[in-house]
DNA sequence: GCTCTGCGGAGAGGA
């Protein structure tokens, strides 16, 4: 049995007179998650007092197997044998946070911060660990560390290492793996497996275990360590895998540490315990421990404060982090048991970091939430939500190279999701947290479903796996801007000082003055720049040729947005500059994965594999780089350094997410329109508001409007303009505003008369069901046949939908591109059919941010259909004049 | 990457 619910009351510890001795409890009265909402009062005993001193009332509380009694005619409860005290279980704390927490809580709190640097033993390790996988699925020996060592070339070319001596000394580490393993092999067959994911909804944990065998699980050090016994850390996080294991029922009790560096070849050297191979036992004590030291970062992590230092016995003279941690307490003017250096950073500084610090941890905790959901929500409800695919039918499991796995499965009817092809995801037998689950990458989304794994599962439900690298990629670029970036850059952000301009004018496009006007204050920026661009006004081209115009004066160029597609766009625009023609020139890099870079941009996209010279070199001497803001973040981009970033679609980036970008530059010019998509964060909070549009409201004048626009008619631009844009966007020329069907061959009268306008709309009297109204996507398939049967070609309709289900339930009837507002900003179609699902009300965030109806119009060049319920549009002002415009 | 401690044991126990 497990209790469980939120703390309404904590009551002090006190010591009482038991027949046992002199015994401690402390009291907790929660209010049960069962419904019947009578509060209960669990006693802690002894140890678990420990907890209740970092509880608070408003945490939720679990308690696993407490005992029952009656006291008074009352149910209480108390801690017993089995009895588990855990904090906040719903926040999920990874195993290596437990492992740097009981070094020392600010050690958990600065690798937060800071995130991992790019340095030798970091990816000497992660390719030791590689190794080690590669060994376990019993690759060669020899392959494995060349083929590893060869993957990690961009970031040992970074660092200055060559490939022979790494290769080296990932031998010596690897022999010493081999060696062992070997041993064990020899009696034990099959019983080990590599790479084992784990989350845990009872403990709040969630983390990735080298290796398990036969089932006990083992970490992999690349360390020496002499001593008899594990370092006490490396045991903490073997005991937190162990605690989850136990948790799915396997009898663990024993874990094992594997230190590479403990070899036969130091042996004459060196004195002390040379076996790789640590064991020891994995008694009670050491998982309460584990689950209390969770509790304290649940805690600390609830009402977002910061660690100090002192919560724990952490020796500060002895630490390595010392000198960090006590520039950071001191800039950050915190408490610290190492003491602070340096002058606090100016109070509205701080006071932004702490704004910053809060939104984002809020974000993590939504994110932590859709962790949840993979064990709160029946199949059928994550299927509902599209974060699922489920009664997949396994079809084949082959081995591939590498001695990895693909694994194949039907996919039901059509069935649709959020997960895309390339994304990373989690297979399971059916249940991804209690059944056998494997992380896994999306290779093919048809009515096949592909994918690939290091070790095979049966694929029958497919989820999708919530990550919170943006969540720690903002916080190391809050970290950045604000401890690491110049004072200058400092004063123009905080608005102390305003953006300055040289005088330059050049002319760099002739027939569009705003667009010149944007190159220009781009180009002569000795801050930043800003670049409104409404739809369709030729952002993309704009971009390109500041690209262009400053590779000219000689700037090195970060080019960022925050999807792939995005920094594609603006690259396909750069290279028809005569920019990045090719490999050869090498003068234009695409930072990226393979999967999400675009086809026609892979013959430019940085190889990390090979030579780490040649590699180096090239990411080095490119004067244009591109790619996403979440990639500048990363370990290999935050070692380079740009004369100018600029950041295409930065209104729809946090702030955070933006300073990613810009945090890699001297100067920088941010393009996009506030007046489009707000950045998509799950909690309400300071990150739904853009640097852009922060920048644009603080300094007006480093702003260029670009007006004139090339896509839509007149007819179809002016609700737009009009309640977007002050009326300031206009076509940029007479064939535009002119644009009509018939130009592309289409004769109104072959079309019906209630959709023969360039605008309409059309009432088709359905019911909003659930996200889905069936009547009205019945009607927008009727209207894409007849403007197909009129003689527009199926690729010029697109059909904009507020909802996913909507869009699956249109998709349904039609071959045309359906797909969200969301997906659709930053394209356009000849003819765009917009259905609005919504009847009787306009109820739900997704209809009260009228910039997403902006966007949705915009995307129309030539006809636009408005299909809806005109009660519910009618309902409320600004879609009321929506309506009288549609039906003009 | 270091010099160190953090981990008990069956299991009920107070008012």
């Amino acid at each position: 049995m497990t209790l469980r619910g939120v703390i309404v009351a904590v009551e002090a510890e006190k010591t009482v007179e038991t027949q046992y001795g002199e015994r401690s409890l402390a009291e907790i009265t929660i209010r049960p998650d069962d419904g019947r909402g009578d509060p209960v009062t669990v006693t802690l005993w002894g140890k678990w007092t420990h907890t209740a001193e970092h509880a608070e009332p408003g945490m939720e509380l679990l308690v696993t197997d407490p005992e029952e009694d009656e006291f008074r005619g009352e149910t209480t409860y108390s801690t017993g044998s089995d009895t588990h005290v855990v904090l906040e279980p719903g926040f999920l704390v990874d195993v290596t946070a437990v492992r740097s927490w009981v070094q020392c809580p600010r050690m958990y709190y600065l690798n937060k911060l800071s995130g991992i640097p790019l340095n030798y033993p970091v990816v000497k390790g992660t390719v030791v660990h590689e190794v080690f996988g590669d060994l376990l699925r019993g690759l060669d020996l020899e392959d494995s560390v060349q083929n590893r060592v060869a993957e990690a070339g961009l970031e040992l070319g970074l660092l200055g290492y060559e490939q022979d001596e790494v290769e080296n000394e990932v031998r010596r580490n690897a022999a010493a793996i081999e060696g062992w393993l070997q041993q064990g092999t020899l009696t034990e067959e099959d019983a080990w497996r590599s790479e084992y994911t784990l989350i845990s909804p009872t403990y709040g944990l969630k983390g990735r275990a080298d290796a398990l065998r036969r089932g006990m699980p083992v970490e992999l050090k690349t360390g020496k360590n002499t001593n008899r016994e594990p370092r006490f850390q490396d045991k903490i996080q073997a005991v937190c895998y162990a605690l989850m294991l136990r948790e799915r029922g396997v009898p663990v009790n024993t874990g094992t540490l594997l230190y590479t560096k403990n070899t036969a070849l130091d042996r004459n050297e060196q004195s002390g315990d040379l076996a790789p191979a640590k064991e020891f036992s994995v008694g009670d004590g050491l998982l309460n421990f584990v689950v209390r030291q969770r509790n304290e970062i649940a805690a600390m992590e609830f009402d977002a404060s910061v660690p100090t230092g002192f919560e724990a016995d952490a020796k500060c003279e002895y630490c390595f982090e010392q000198d960090t941690c006590m520039v950071v307490s001191g800039r950050l003017d915190q408490e610290s048991k190492a003491g602070q250096v340096g002058t606090p950073l100016p109070d509205e500084e701080r006071e932004y970091f702490d704004r910053f610090y809060r939104a984002i941890e809020e974000e993590r905790r939504e994110t932590h939430a859709e962790y949840r959901k993979l064990w709160e929500q029946t199949p059928e409800e994550r299927a509902d939500d599209d974060r699922a695919l489920i009664d997949l039918e396994p079809t084949g499991q082959r081995q591939i190279d590498g001695e990895r796995w693909e694994l194949r499965a039907r996919k039901p009817g059509d069935a649709v999701s959020k997960l895309r092809e390339g994304d990373v995801a989690m297979a399971s037998d059916g249940d991804p947290v209690t059944g056998h689950s494997e992380l896994v990458r999306i290779r093919q989304l048809g009515e096949e479903v592909v994918v690939t794994a290091d070790e095979p599962v049966d694929l029958c439900r497919l989820d999708v796996y919530p990550s919170e690298i943006s969540v720690d990629r903002m916080l190391t670029a809050l970290h950045d801007s604000l401890l690491k970036a110049d004072p200058d850059r400092k004063d123009v952000l905080f608005g102390r000082r305003d953006p300055e301009f040289r005088d330059d004018a050049e002319t760099y496009i002739d027939n569009n003055e705003a667009q010149n006007d944007a190159v220009n204050r781009a180009v002569n920026a000795e801050d930043f720049a800003l670049v409104h661009g409404p739809p369709g006004t030729g952002k993309t081209y704009t971009i390109a040729r500041t690209v262009r115009a400053l590779v000219e004066q000689g700037d090195r160029v970060l080019v960022s947005a925050f999807t792939n597609r995005a920094v594609d766009n603006a690259l396909e625009a750069i290279r028809d500059q005569g920019l990045g023609a090719g490999r050869e020139e090498s003068d234009v890099v695409r930072v990226g994965t393979e999967t999400g870079v675009r086809e026609d941009m892979l013959d430019i996209r940085l190889e990390t594999e090979g030579r780490p010279n040649d590699r180096a070199a090239e990411l080095q001497q490119a004067p244009v780089v591109a790619a996403t803001t979440a990639s500048c973040g990363s370990r290999v981009m935050r070692e380079q350094q740009f004369d100018v970033a600029l950041v295409d679609e930065a209104s729809q980036l946090t702030e955070p997410a933006t300073l990613a970008a810009i945090n890699r530059a001297d100067r920088f010019v941010l393009v996009g329109d506030h007046e489009q998509l707000p950045p998509v964060v799950r909690a309400e909070n300071d990150l739904q508001t853009s640097l852009f549009e922060r920048l644009i409201d603080q300094s007006p004048e480093a702003g260029v409007m670009l007006d004139r626009q090339y896509r839509m008619s007149q007819r179809i631009q002016a609700f737009s303009s009009r309640e977007f844009y002050d009326g300031a966007l206009k076509p940029a020329s007479g064939e535009v505003a002119g644009r009509h069907l018939r130009d592309i061959g289409v004769d109104p009268a072959d079309l019906p008369a209630e959709i023969r306008n360039p605008v309409s709309f059309v009432d088709p009297d359905g019911r909003r069901e659930g996200n889905t109204n069936p009547r009205e996507a019945d009607r927008v398939a009727e209207i894409v046949d007849a403007v197909q049967s009129a003689g527009v070609p199926a690729e010029d309709i697109g059909v904009i939908a507020p909802f996913r289900a909507q869009v699956a339930e249109i998709g349904r009837r039609t071959d045309v591109t359906v797909d969200t507002v969301d997906r659709f900003q930053g394209s356009s179609e000849e003819v765009i059919v917009v259905s609005f699902v919504a009847t009787g009300d306009l109820d739900g965030p997704i209809f009260e941010d009228y910039r997403r109806v902006n966007v949705a119009l915009t995307r129309a060049k030539r006809a636009l259909v408005l299909v809806g319920d005109a009660g519910a549009l009618a309902s409320e002002p600004f879609y009321a004049r929506l309506l009288d415009w549609a039906r003009r």
